[in-house]
DNA sequence: ATAACAGTTGAATAGTTGCTCAATCGTTTG
DNA sequence: CAAACGATTGAGCAACTATTCAACTGTTAT
């Protein structure tokens, strides 16, 4: 346990060479900023009920906002940020637009997060 | 496809046949707002780096300061978080207490979302 | 006792975010 | 072509959140 002074934190007593071997062991900025943006994602809860409900089938933005009980302005704007974050993709045929999960990824998150709360 | 009005989302077509399926298969709302709150608490990149961190070894409080370049404070309302959410638990050991994760769903998690992405 | 220090806390602030509302786009139908 | 309609978009607003700052708590050492 040795001793020094870090300017950001104003603390003495530092076990420095545990953060040694834990800093090379983390991943770098960009790649938990990217883990965090995903996670930040799902973590709303109409964004969460669009991913629920695009678990069972593909949706048309008229049956999310029905199912959700919402305007379709509210799930767009939810739905664009799936899209830009490539969780969703859509396909569009005529006026409607169909939305559906993008990868299997995805999935295995939201049961991963289902199966923890389930204990 | 029956045609019908739906107040909410101003729609006249509506696939109520898959609705009704997916309604059936979907969890409930309480479920999926524990869902959301989970990945909320993930979703910030201070968090994220400091579950990163909590996920090598055990560490106090100036030791995740220092790691992050973040002041004591900062480092102790987010600790605060994710104790709070069962994500981190604490240990006191004199003037110092340290933090490590919780349980092993959080670095299942964790480590899902690595996965997912490192493609 | 009292000084020093690791950590916590509450209030304030600056930045972010989700929804509403109105306007608009693009496709289809009369 | 024009009306109808599913869907998207941007501006504005209200609610939330992460950090800073200063004060404070509890433990240790002199």
């Amino acid at each position: 346990m040795k001793k020094y002074t870090n300017e950001t934190c104003q603390c003495n007593i530092v076990h420095d060479d545990i953060i040694n071997i834990v800093k090379s062991k983390m991943p770098n900025l960009d790649t938990l900023a990217a883990v965090a943006e995903l996670f930040k994602v799902f973590g709303d809860l109409t964004r969460t009920r669009i991913i629920s409900a695009l678990f069972h089938g593909e949706l048309c933005v008229c049956d999310i906002a029905t199912l959700l009980d919402m305007t379709k302005s509210a799930v767009s704007h939810q739905l664009r940020v799936l899209r830009q974050t490539k969780v969703v993709k859509m396909r569009k045929s005529g006026k409607e637009v169909y939305y559906s999960l993008d990868d299997d990824h995805v999935s295995q998150i939201y049961k991963t997060a289902l199966d923890h709360l389930d204990e």
